[in-house]
DNA sequence: CGAAGTTACGGATGCCGTAATGATG
DNA sequence: CATCATTACGGCATCCGTAACTTCG
């Protein structure tokens, strides 16, 4: 069994079977990767790929087995390179982050971290939060980022970072100025431009209206913050929003209204998967995002046993609000 | 980077450094193994061993880490030779047990084990817990098999296979057969003939004796409840042993004295390590050693995201006493 | 000088790429 | 007939074993 065998096999699994995009993708010859997984189907007395003819048709179940366990080899031998890197070189190396939303807190701290490590090759990946969870686990990306809590990131190790709430953007001759105080039941009164479900703490706003048994009306949905002023510019409804995406100089035709009162906080966490060797810039990169996650503290939560033991790290921890 | 020289790198590792000996248990040439480890340091770029002048005397710290994720990914790729074997050859196969006490329950076990699976070739190691713990977790054996639960088997999956106690064995002129109910107290009176400390539930007798603040007088300790009964043949004090390994026939000349009711029960575990391929013949033996484990029920302990999470499956278990 | 690691070198294996062939829709 | 996998084959890298060399206690 080599090393490439198996990388060979998971090209052609992520392929669709396709031996001759596999090959591509490598940067190698067709009949090699053929060749390579009979020998290895061979060495192995197992069938991985179910052949109609010649052309792959699908995995076996001992197939799906053995890929699931080659990816967690593969993964474990870049996780040797990645250490050796550390000690050779502890400044270069590549950090790749996959959030939902990049646009407010995260310039800032990819500006320190740039300054701080020019060497490190930073790739950056918008997704929804399945892709974001998908990609971590998968060793596709090294930290994912989201601000929802639906989809389950069980797999990942995941650490708080920040408190953020909403505020309410209108026109600003908007009858919802004069309502004081600001209650649900006046908002759900209105259209509502917000974020698509699965964005942004959607469901913890949906949440919200449900728990006073109120259907808010929300006739538009996006994945990002301008594009919901847009269409409140354009008097669709009333924005619902993060603070932090709502600028007093440069959306002053635009008035806002806080509604932290309105909704309960949501929580912004970053996260990757157990296995992975953080390299001190890993670790710098998470604190320069959440000043209290100190290395120490994200080692413990990598030792934690269990998901609660790891949860009870963070409970006395005081967060950034936004 | 090749398997090979990850091998070679754990081998040289894992005798004292010594590449010739290294190479010797691998059945290959010793200038092999130098070179491709040279050939290793160079591509990762760090070094791994230290050395002083041509002799190794030491693991870099990079070393160190490179090594342990280098014997993750050796036992990986063996779970994908065994998930071949199990779908090319479901019947053979190897399977090891590391155990502190082989003698009265397990005989049986085995026997019904080999006339079903013929074909797989058994080992077994006896240890004390620490080296049982060790070769589960470090991939040496398949299973561990415990009487004791005060090493930490934190790595491993440890379930419940069934409770047993402890008889008093003395010889039958022997004053304390007069004494009813037997007590701690009157049975601390007398010297003791038990097992050494790790073995055979021992730590739970201690702190049965602390528990009433007695101390009791150990003269003699043994891994072996055969080595016990001789030394209570020869008067050295009375035997504190596991009910099973008294036997009425074999042993009429010693008399015994249910102790059940002096100390807690101890259970006998089961582990393996997370991530272990268990194949459809470790199913068979789990079950044949604890009926109550089920395939089912061993699964779901595999799953269990936290330890507590495990421990629930098996509360309400009620398992056989010995 | 003996034990151990490194260097040197030759042979064989095996991996990879190109070209040709075969199967499939 | 286009697409895709397999077979055939030749070149080249690489891995391994033997032998000679070096170094250190």
């Amino acid at each position: 069994m080599k090393l490439q065998q198996l990388r060979f096999l998971l090209a052609v699994a992520q392929n669709d079977l396709n031996i001759t995009a596999a090959a591509e993708r490598l940067f190698t010859s067709q009949p090699g990767i053929s060749k390579q997984i009979r020998l290895l189907e061979e060495e192995l007395g197992v069938t991985i790929f179910e052949r109609t003819g010649r052309q792959l048709t699908g995995i076996t179940d001992a197939g799906k087995a053995i890929i699931s366990r080659a990816e967690a080899v593969l993964r474990e031998v870049d996780s040797i390179r990645d250490v050796a890197s550390e000690f050779s070189d502890p400044r270069a190396g590549s950090l790749s982050i996959a959030t939902t939303q990049a646009r407010y807190v995260l310039p800032p701290v990819i500006k320190a971290f740039r300054a701080r490590y020019p060497q490190v090759d930073l790739q950056m990946h918008q997704g929804n939060p399945e892709q974001i969870s998908e990609m971590a686990a998968g060793g596709g990306v090294d930290f994912a980022i989201a601000t929802e809590a639906t989809v389950d990131f069980g797999n990942l190790i995941m650490m708080p970072c920040y408190h953020w709430n909403r505020t309410i953007i209108t026109p600003c001759d908007h009858p919802l100025r004069d309502v004081d105080p600001l209650t649900l039941e006046a908002v759900a009164e209105y259209p509502i431009v917000t974020y698509v479900f699965g964005f942004t703490g959607r469901s913890q706003l949906d949440k919200a209206f449900r728990r006073h048994d109120l259907e808010p009306n929300v006739v538009f949905t996006a994945t990002d913050a301008d594009v919901i002023k847009t269409y409140v510019r354009l008097g669709i409804g009333i924005g619902i929003l993060a603070k932090m995406a709502y600028s007093p100089e440069q959306d002053k035709d635009l008035c806002s209204l806080d509604a932290t009162h309105l909704f309960p906080p949501s929580t912004t966490r970053l996260g990757f998967r157990p296995g992975l060797f953080l390299r001190a810039y890993h670790y710098d990169f998470i604190e320069l995002f959440a000043s209290h996650l100190t290395r120490e503290l994200v080692d413990n939560a990598v030792e934690a046993a269990s998901e609660q033991e790891r949860n009870a790290l963070f409970t006395d921890l005081v967060l950034q609000e936004y």
